[in-house]
DNA sequence: TGCCATCTGGCAGTCACTGCCTATAATGAG
DNA sequence: CTCATTATAGGCAGTGACTGCCAGATGGCA
């Protein structure tokens, strides 16, 4: 609702975005809040671009270069746009898992309730349409390959990376996907963890078999 | 070419498909062959479904009847067709990733070189096209998801094994892209065996820095 | 203020996909 | 073998996601 945003800057930063981003920024932020509305209260479905491009005073066709396709709409998140993403720095850490587990833990603990609460929204969506998981982790697959592949970009590779950056998003939406599946039942960071936690010592088959097993 | 399982069996097994399944099976597969050709030959978004349709005699809605979605026509297995799979066995191990080890090895020497050939074409199409794989990644997740229910139809679960079974897809995924990127080098075996080693013994910070490291 | 680059909106078109209805072919009983 | 039943393929019309194109508007900048 608030654009206050919008003002111009009073001091001259050199890497501020000019008028247009901040519009476009806002823009996004407003079609994205209502189409979450409109799919929450109708389906994703029963929902066509149209409605939601009428919600948020925009022609269909700007929805469309600002998000590419419908299930963009639930995926985008603002932290994307930012090309220097903590992630980037956790695949050439000498201890990837490590990494990862403290900068994941880091952005949950920076989000604030709302930013929270737009998260469980979102992936209430995601993993009640087949079409935005598939999507969601495309755009993992996508993102997480543009890290490592400026990483090394000429080096023959061995499987392992490969693996391993698929093996980590497929659990962590797993994660995610029992966080939702629990009714978002604690902090969401526990179940990134648990998953980074299987990914590093293993899944063994007493792991598998009992349900109580805390690392 | 050859329709000749089509002649009418003998002795009347009970099990047998009737006469319209073996016609339906023998249009899938001759359906599925004509739009590999054509995806191979003009790309897969500048073929339409008409154009496969009627390169197999058929009527675009059967197509459409038989396969559902157009990237369907590339993920299709007819193994999949059989509900006894033998994956489902795995889960329900005591030692699941060595269930899943030994099923998928006697399931990839089991195959003649034309299936393996189909594979070949099949994935070469799923990397090149991020529809057909996020297609290829929501049916691995369906099939899976579908095993795991039955399995353990109502009791409350830990993220343990959603996490695996994401993690497993994910990972076997990522083997069977390198296994692409790296032109089809080597028995497809030794790429899934790698994965299932990785997610069994864990990612350690050393497994994912060199590129040579044999379990 | 005025020029230039960029962006938005509208239009028309393609195509994946679906529901509905009819024609046809397979199946089972007599 | 014949017929009634049932399942299945094909045709048709419609919806909606998505795209290229062009004209008009708007921000960036001298």
């Amino acid at each position: 609702m608030d654009s206050g945003s919008l003002a111009p800057q009073t001091a001259a930063d050199p890497a501020a975005p000019g008028l247009q981003a901040r519009k476009k920024l806002a823009a996004m932020h407003r079609i994205q809040a209502v189409a979450l509305d409109l799919f929450e209260e109708r389906g994703f479905d029963q929902v066509a671009i149209e409605a939601v491009a009428a919600g948020a005073d925009v022609s269909p066709r700007t929805v469309y270069r600002y998000f590419g396709t419908k299930e963009m709409l639930v995926i985008w998140d603002e932290a994307d746009e930012h090309p220097s993403s903590p992630l980037a720095a956790c695949f050439s850490s000498a201890d990837p898992i490590g990494a990862l587990r403290a900068a994941l833990g880091a952005g949950f603990a920076a989000m604030s309730e709302s930013e929270l609460r737009t998260i469980r929204r979102r992936l209430s969506l995601v993993f009640s349409h087949q079409a935005i998981e598939a999507a969601l982790v495309l755009h993992s697959y996508e993102k997480s390959g543009a890290i490592v592949g400026t990483l090394a970009p000429n080096r023959e590779e061995g499987p392992e990376r490969q693996i391993f950056v698929h093996a980590f998003i497929g659990a962590s939406i797993g994660a995610m996907r029992h966080w939702w599946r629990s009714g978002f039942a604690g902090p969401p960071f526990a179940f990134v963890d648990r998953a980074l936690a299987l990914l590093e010592h293993g899944f063994t088959a007493s792991t598998l078999d009992a349900s109580e097993a805390d690392a």
